[in-house]
DNA sequence: GGCGTGACTATAC
DNA sequence: GGTATAGCCACGC
């Protein structure tokens, strides 16, 4: 496992975003950890960057640490993925979204990682 | 192979 | 609550 380890870390990646539930969200860093990929939360960032349209994935429901969007207030990507999220009912508060959103159902590592 | 850069995070002040 | 700094790792030049 060498080079294969990015191309693997792409797909963790996405099949972790992919199970993220609507109506919740997650930071990279919660992402990258429940990937099995500690401490690849800028991996996350650079998955979501380069992911094909082709491939529909919730990106929407991946924010910062703190809780704010990881694009500039303003611009198009930030106000297409709040648009996103107020759809799925998350609404910003203060340009950041409320901590009750953020996905901690421990079912979801199960859904994932148990049965394979 | 060094160096800057980034859809990040944790810690310190 | 905020800014500053360091650590982190993959990528391009």
């Amino acid at each position: 496992m060498n080079a294969d380890t990015t191309a693997a870390a792409r797909t963790a990646i996405e099949r972790t975003v992919a199970a993220i539930r609507p109506g919740t969200v997650a930071s990279y860093g919660e992402v990258a950890r429940r990937a099995g990929l500690p401490r690849r939360a800028r991996l996350v960032g650079r998955v979501l960057r380069e992911a094909p349209e082709s491939v529909p994935l919730p990106w929407h429901r991946v924010l910062r640490a703190d809780r704010r969007l990881a694009f500039p207030e303003g611009s198009d990507a930030y106000v297409e993925q709040q648009r996103r999220l107020a759809a799925e009912g998350v609404e910003l508060v203060g340009g950041r979204v409320p901590e009750r959103y953020f996905n901690v159902d421990d079912d979801l590592d199960a859904a994932l990682w148990g049965p394979e």
